[in-house]
DNA sequence: CACCAGGCAAGTA
DNA sequence: TACTTGCATGGT
């Protein structure tokens, strides 16, 4: 009665418990929370918040003003999440895809397999598996489960070995994605949530100095 | 002052 | 296949 299921949903029932529904992702629309998963790549969500905060104000935050809108303005809208030229040309680039190849619809998206989906957006320059993996979970609700740099450390430092036969390193993103996904029932709600946690209790209790002690899936 | 944050792509070995 | 580096702001 010890399966890797058991343990994986007796850590995420642990962590609801300690910390409840995370509500992510936070943002008013399904394209809100696209943009904001290009702007917060390796950025701190609060300058995110920023970013996005920006748009709206310049009335940006639509398909179509996003693609008619020029680079370089882009960029200086968006200049307190960081990287912000890079991520301009990142944004542009998806939302191309958006407007001329599925007609500036987001429910347009949803209607694709979710297979082929994740195809088409990493197909694009600037959209790697995270960010691909985030909007379609959490502005399409797809289920897929999504792997971060918070949960990578928990199956490599928290619960070791979960995954024995390889060491986790750079490229494992499929690997650690396929074993939550495997050994989890195929539910957004879970997905959604789990991940959620995960990035909560790393944000508490693993930064520099690890707070190991009180961490409250200790043990499991 | 250094270091990191809800990554990615391009280059190198 | 597995590292390394550039990208840049704002908080600790």
């Amino acid at each position: 009665m010890n399966s890797i299921e058991d343990r994986l949903i007796k850590i995420f029932n642990t962590l609801l418990n300690a910390f409840g529904k995370r509500h992510w992702w936070p943002g008013d629309s399904p394209l809100e929370i696209i943009v904001g998963a290009v702007l917060t790549q390796n950025t701190s969500w609060k300058n995110v918040e920023k970013a996005i905060n920006n748009l709206k104000r310049e009335n940006l935050l639509t398909i179509d003003a996003l693609y008619c809108s020029d680079l370089e303005r882009l960029s200086s809208v968006i200049k307190p999440s960081g990287f912000f030229n890079i991520k301009a040309i990142r944004l542009k680039n998806l939302i191309k895809v958006l407007y001329e190849k599925y007609n500036a619809s987001i429910e347009n998206l949803k209607e694709i397999e979710t297979d082929d989906l994740r195809k088409v957006l990493l197909g694009i320059n600037g959209i790697g598996k995270e960010t691909a993996d985030s909007i379609l979970l959490y502005a399409l609700n797809k289920p897929v489960f999504v792997v971060d740099a918070y949960t990578k450390r928990l199956i490599k430092h928290h619960i070791p070995p979960l995954i024995a036969d390889r060491p986790i390193s750079g490229d494992s993103y499929d690997i650690i994605q396929r074993f939550f996904m495997e050994h989890l029932p195929l539910d957004v709600y879970i997905y959604n949530e789990f991940h959620a946690l995960l990035v909560y209790l790393g944000q508490k209790y693993c930064k520099k100095s690890p707070d190991c002690e009180h961490c409250p899936i200790k043990g499991i």
